[in-house]
DNA sequence: CCGAGTATTATGACTAGGTACTAAGAGTAG
DNA sequence: CTACTCTTAGTACCTAGTCATAATACTCGG
């Protein structure tokens, strides 16, 4: 035996998981054994062969760009809206939106929440944030749901700005407020 | 003729666009043709087999991968900083960073990049954004690169808050100003 | 209606990268 | 020595193709 088998198996497993794309064969020549010997390995171990590595691989990338375009027009999931009234969003704050540190939901999320609730609340075609007064009540941790809650207060169609209040709150609790300034193109319908 | 070749090679080609997971077999089925008159339509229109489709899509993703790590902790790239001092950042916008409509950059990603320099300055373990007021000066467009510059104006180590102000600019203009009020843990080494 | 040319389908041989199974030899521990 | 694990070898089979050749089917101009 070159290595021991515990040891091979350890590292194969690593070695397949920083690249998925190696054939039985090269991990043969790589450890010096057998192509079956790898095979039975790979068996032991439950690693499915080169195939079917790849889909998963391409197949999560399907998903993830799947759950990225929804997030393109609107940050959270929109579940309520009443144009140039009142709008509802929630955010549930995954791995990828805290600091790893310390478990923290990165602040920009949170503002791109309020944000594009602000801009989806409004009844036109082109929609900019102008100003932002925003505060952080309190800071949000990994798998807390932010639902977000915004509030046309003022429409001023000669300036071309609308007003819109967000809050957002975790179980009741505010964590953000935030008052934005909002652009819009005049020539409303309304 | 069921439909027209042409016509069928153009369906063939948005078919496999939006699912490249599809087998000849399943395509000679939905088009009521032999496998065989699928492959020399793929061989026609360029269209790689099965396995060489999801493998590309495969490695696609673990390309972006290796983009997306360096964005976790820091929207942007920063380019030079000096503890509690200032920093400057850069941020190339991209397709994915803007409306579809007018392509012109949301604004959450213009504040991400300036929110995570202001924290990034911030010479602590823990860092988080308490309060901001930003003004969108003017809207930021596909393919352009905003330089933020942010400069930490006041620190008060009693209330263990730190002033930053960023300000962002395209080509000299100015595109984005921001006052930051950022919580820190008050046992700063210095 | 016939032939030319295009389009389609069929057939056979071959490939990579496997699975599943059987068999056999090497080394080692009791 | 026997029992056992570990390793290697070999076979048949699989999928989703490739390439090449041949045989049809359709369609249009004359």
């Amino acid at each position: 035996m070159r290595r021991s088998k515990k040891e091979r198996q350890r590292l194969l497993t690593s070695t397949i998981e920083d690249n998925p794309f190696i054939t039985d064969e090269e991990l043969a020549e790589k450890f010096q054994v057998s192509v079956q010997t790898i095979r039975l390995d790979r068996l032991e171990l439950s690693i499915p062969e080169l195939r079917e590595r790849i889909k998963t691989v391409a197949e999560k990338r399907f998903e993830d760009e799947v759950r990225s375009l929804p997030l393109e027009e609107v940050i959270g999931e929109i579940i309520d809206i009443e144009l140039d009234q009142s709008a509802i969003s929630i955010f549930d704050v995954k791995a990828e939106h805290v600091f790893k540190r310390n478990q923290i939901a990165r602040g920009h999320h949170v503002f791109a929440q309020a944000n594009s609730l602000a801009v989806a609340v409004i009844n036109d075609e082109l929609a900019l944030t102008a100003k932002a007064n925003i505060q952080f009540k309190r800071s949000v941790k990994l798998n807390e749901r932010v639902v977000a809650k915004a509030r046309v207060t003022k429409i001023d169609d000669h300036a071309g700005r609308t007003f819109v209040e967000v809050n957002s709150f975790v179980n009741n609790e505010q964590v953000f407020s935030g008052q934005f300034e909002m652009y819009r193109s005049k020539n409303n319908k309304g």
